[in-house]
DNA sequence: GCACTGAGCGCG
DNA sequence: AAAGCGCGCTCAGTGC
């Protein structure tokens, strides 16, 4: 059962169309003003558990969400369309010719409970969206290319996973982060002392970087100039060849503590400092936009508040509201397994019997030493030449021809132009025609670029079929994980309504759902926000759903993705 | 004044 | 020890 999603012809009206499984025409077509959108859509769901077919889930699915209506499950069609077009899966289908242009992706966010008074001028872009036809036109288009393609059943599971994260990924944005303001205030007095106005620099910086001028014998020293910070040092007899902390940390100078004092403070202070609290916290959580599959690889990037780059100097303000805690896990090394997997290296996959797989590799080879192993495998998935991983290559081949072969093929591959593809069938883009027209370059000169470039493509080949493979399982993992905590916690989160609390109702931080939420995800690790009560049950469907997502990619294997699941009050103390 | 790039650094 | 993958964000600096 489909339900299909779409603008018409008018600003501000939309319409349901409901389909069999058999694409038989519409039996039961609604047209609905936007601003019923909620009930008409929370009534089909009730009724016939459909799955929403729509352009795109990021612009229905946040007015939906504010109007307190939550959907089961989807069909993106701009995310799906984004992995067929390029797969080489579907490379014979047609699709290529068949796709449909998407909508424009500036449209404004769909039918929330405001906006049918909105004027008409405020939704120019309406207009361009799909029809019913379209959107019907182009399932049908998608669904054939996934059932002609050369794996049938993989692509299936990529797009509904993908999907599935659209989904996820709106209602993680709608749910937000908890963030105590007055916790991540007092951190901030306490590392750079009291809020000056005016965005002033705080005292503690300001001291910091009077210590520097002195140092350096810089009265006008800007310290966030790079220019102005590199004259300075050299001055003072300091030649590094760049301002980097690490390598700054090599010199002894008076000059240098300050310096890197400096640094760490003014990186938060102008990231994670006081504006940054006014800007992305509301009522007591953060709410970062996610991208789902915005990276080339399929992972998720994120937009607003650099959701991805929360550093762990500020985690000591996400903290679980009372009566709840924050149940985070990790996936364990997840890349090197998904190595191991792809490459059905079994010795690899002995060395991961146990929950830590680069301390079975460093048993097996290494004499016990982990870091040398990380260091080695990792080395192996980037594509490093050069320093301690290079030199330990050729152990690990020795150990893991299958799995270091795998990847090595990857990179060969990328060097002569070619595409490649995760295991459920993202592909590379293939490459420009100014990539290729180089490297048929004739002069000694250019042909060294064209080398390099084909190094640094060779890299990129590597590394994507491990990241995102990887992608795709975490994919896998959080849309089960989403699934369960929907069937542990069935009942709709209707009581009150963020957005429609009255005004100086319940105090930031105050607790308004009872259910367990997925609240943040980041490549692969998960936040849940949970009543102490459900601690147990959600720890349990945490680990399920990695066994799930395991066996949903690579079917039976003899190697595990175990998670490290920590519960906590505070992300501080996660992992 | 705006758009862009590079340096630097946070995260996985 | 400081190379090799993927990002986002901020500031300085540059070019228009």
């Amino acid at each position: 059962m489909y339900a299909l999603l779409a603008t018409a012809a008018e600003p501000a009206a939309v319409e349901l169309q409901l389909w069999d499984d058999g694409g038989s025409p519409a039996s039961d077509v609604r047209k609905v003003a936007a601003a019923s959108l909620a009930g008409a859509v929370r009534a089909t769901e009730r009724e016939h558990r459909p799955r929403w077919v729509w352009d795109r889930a990021q612009h229905w699915y946040p007015g939906l969400l504010a109007a307190g209506t939550r959907v089961e499950r989807c069909h993106d069609l701009a995310l799906c369309q984004a992995i067929l077009l390029h797969s080489q899966f579907t490379a014979g289908t047609g699709y290529r010719q068949r796709a449909r242009a998407l909508p424009p992706e500036d449209l404004p966010p769909a039918a929330g409970p405001d906006t049918a008074q909105g004027s008409l001028f405020d939704q120019p872009a309406r207009n361009a969206g799909w029809g019913l036809d379209a959107v019907a036109a182009e399932l049908a288009a998608q669904k054939t290319a996934i059932a002609s393609s050369t794996h049938p059943a993989r692509l299936s599971l990529l797009t509904t996973a993908e999907s599935a994260g659209a989904l996820v990924a709106a209602e993680m944005q709608n749910e937000g982060i908890p963030w105590r303001t007055d916790l991540h205030r007092r951190l901030l007095d306490e590392l750079l002392g009291t809020e000056p106005p005016d965005h002033a620099r705080p005292p503690k910086l300001e001291a910091l970087a009077v210590e520097l001028r002195a140092a350096l014998d810089a009265p006008a020293l800007n310290p966030d100039s790079p220019q102005d910070l590199m004259r300075a040092l050299h001055r003072a007899g300091i030649d590094a060849k760049s301002t980097r902390s690490w390598e700054l940390q090599e010199y002894q100078h008076r000059a240098i503590g300050p310096l890197l004092a400096y640094r760490k403070l003014s990186r938060l202070f102008t990231t994670n400092g006081w504006a940054w609290l006014d800007q992305w916290v509301r009522a007591g959580r953060f709410h970062p936009e996610y991208l789902v599959g915005g990276v080339v690889s399929g992972r998720w990037a994120s937009r607003g508040g650099g959701a991805m780059q929360i550093p762990k100097q500020i985690r000591g303000a996400a903290v679980a509201d009372p009566g709840f805690k924050l149940v985070v896990a990790d996936a364990a090394q997840l890349e090197p397994r998904v190595l191991a997997a792809l490459a059905q290296d079994s010795a690899m996959a002995a060395a991961g019997r146990d929950k830590d797989l680069y301390a079975g590799i460093a048993a097996q080879g290494f004499g016990g030493e982990r870091a040398m192993a990380k260091v080695a495998l990792l080395g192996a998935i980037y594509g490093s030449t050069s320093g301690e991983s290079g030199r330990l290559m050729p152990q690990l081949t020795r150990m893991y021809p299958r799995a270091v072969g795998f990847v090595e093929e990857a990179a060969r591959a990328g060097e002569r132009g070619e595409q490649v593809s995760t295991h459920l069938g993202r592909s590379t883009p293939p490459v420009s025609e100014q990539w290729r027209a180089g490297q048929r370059s004739s002069t000694a000169d250019e042909q060294r670029r064209a080398e390099s470039a084909a190094r640094s493509r060779g890299r990129f080949t590597r590394n994507f079929v491990v990241q995102g493979t990887a992608a795709e399982w975490a994919c896998c993992w959080l849309a089960e994980l989403r699934r369960r905590l929907r069937a542990l916690a069935p009942e709709p989160a209707l009581l009150p309504d963020r957005a429609l609390a009255p005004a100086g109702g319940a105090p930031a931080g105050t607790a308004i759902t009872t259910r367990p939420e997925l609240v943040f995800f980041l490549h692969d690790e998960v936040m849940v926000h949970c009543p102490d009560a459900l601690v147990g049950a959600v720890t349990e469907i945490v680990h399920e759903s990695s066994r799930v997502a395991t066996r949903l990619l690579f079917g039976r294997i003899p190697l595990e993705f175990p998670v490290n699941v920590t519960v906590v009050d505070s992300y501080a103390d996660a992992k």
